[in-house]
RNA sequence: GGUGCCAUAGCUCAGUAGGUAGAGCAACGGACUGAAAAUCCGUGUGUCCUUGGUUCGAUUCCGAGUGGCACCA
């Protein structure tokens, strides 16, 4: 797999990403995977902009609509079924798109993740519960007696990083932190990193004109159809608990809309934390396919030498 | 037309017994290892509607104007 390469198109959402990756896909003859951790699921199609069925019947996906919402899903699953995808994908392609914006995921397969166990449902419930009962100090202070390494490092006002961590230490009687060694593994492929962005102001425009899209595209008919599994992790989901919220009788259907679109704003504005600390990553455009294409070409040329 | 109330951050509003002001949300920045479209942390960005008066000093008190809301005609 020397001369395999996995192009990644990231960046914000409503980028203009999925098009995109088409496009580029297109050009190279190959296959798409996808690196978004809500279009797994084929039940949420409207509020998670799911490619169309023309671009689906474009371009190859994979990892798209492949799950169910009532499925168990996790990174480390993900990064396994991704290499073996590849591993299978680079025996027809030297190139294939990678393209999402959950940055974890995308981690997960360029960098690989620590050998940690899976969550054990029944425990983290009684975490859950205890947490909801004594508090997030009590539960920082348990983690300072099973894994005080840790302990020190931890964001301490995450619930759901304190948690884990007791999980973790329980479940499997070791530290946390002894566990936790964030090695970067060599993959058998070339990578290269194309992040997509525009100017702010355009970036919101775009997000708020997509939410006017999706509610006329039949958006509040799909939540009510998921309403029954809003429990599940896979709603809690920007665009779906907005409108659990209005289904509710808690909020209008205009603010239930006017929240989504902010939800989507700040949404958009993690993923470019998360990636911009990512110095390899060239961002683009997404007008500006040819000079993303002259990079692609050149960054391969270069990794065959 | 009359009377009353209101006008402070992008929004909703607090406050200053006269010494140029602060919350929530938004916005902006950051963190991130099996929940990641999740979860969490940090930052106040302002002709205090305009104008005249009183005062050493007015966003605050008084008058007028403008705009909004309510009630009465």
């Amino acid at each position: 797999m020397k001369d395999k390469s996995l192009i990644i198109i990231t960046g914000p959402t409503a980028a203009g990403k999925t098009a995109f990756s088409i496009r580029l896909a297109r050009h190279f003859g190959t296959e798409i995977i996808s690196a978004d951790s809500r279009q797994f699921y084929r039940e949420m199609r409207i509020g998670t902009a799911f490619p169309t069925p023309e671009e689906l019947s474009a371009v190859r996906h994979h990892f798209v609509g492949n799950l169910s919402v009532e499925d168990e899903y996790n990174v480390a699953t993900y990064e396994v079924e991704v290499l073996e995808k590849l591993d299978n994908l680079f025996g027809k392609h030297d190139v294939v798109v990678m393209c999402g914006g959950s940055g974890l995921y995308i981690d997960a397969v360029c960098r690989g993740i620590d050998d940690l166990p899976d969550h054990d449902p029944s425990l983290r419930e009684t975490l859950k519960e205890e947490l909801a009962e004594k508090g997030l100090e009590a539960m920082v202070a348990k983690l300072d007696i099973l894994d005080p390494e840790y302990a020190e490092i931890v964001d301490r006002k995450n619930p759901n990083r304190v948690l884990r961590a007791l999980e973790v230490c329980m479940q499997t009687g070791m530290t946390y932190s002894s566990l936790r060694k964030n090695v970067s593994r060599q993959r058998p492929f070339h990578i290269i990193r194309l992040g997509l962005n525009l100017p702010r102001e355009e970036l919101f425009r775009r997000i708020e004109a997509r939410v006017d899209m999706m509610m006329a595209g039949g958006l509040l008919d799909e939540a009510r159809a998921l309403l029954p599994f809003r429990h599940l992790n896979a709603l809690n989901t920007v665009g779906y608990k907005e409108l659990f919220a209005f289904l509710d009788g808690k909020i209008s259907l205009e603010q239930a809309i006017a929240d989504i679109k902010t939800s989507t704003r700040r949404y958009a504005r993690r993923q470019l934390t998360w990636f911009r600390r990512d110095k390899d990553m060239a961002w683009f455009s997404p007008d500006d396919f040819e000079g993303a294409l002259e990079y692609v070409e050149s960054a391969l040329q270069q990794k065959r030498n």
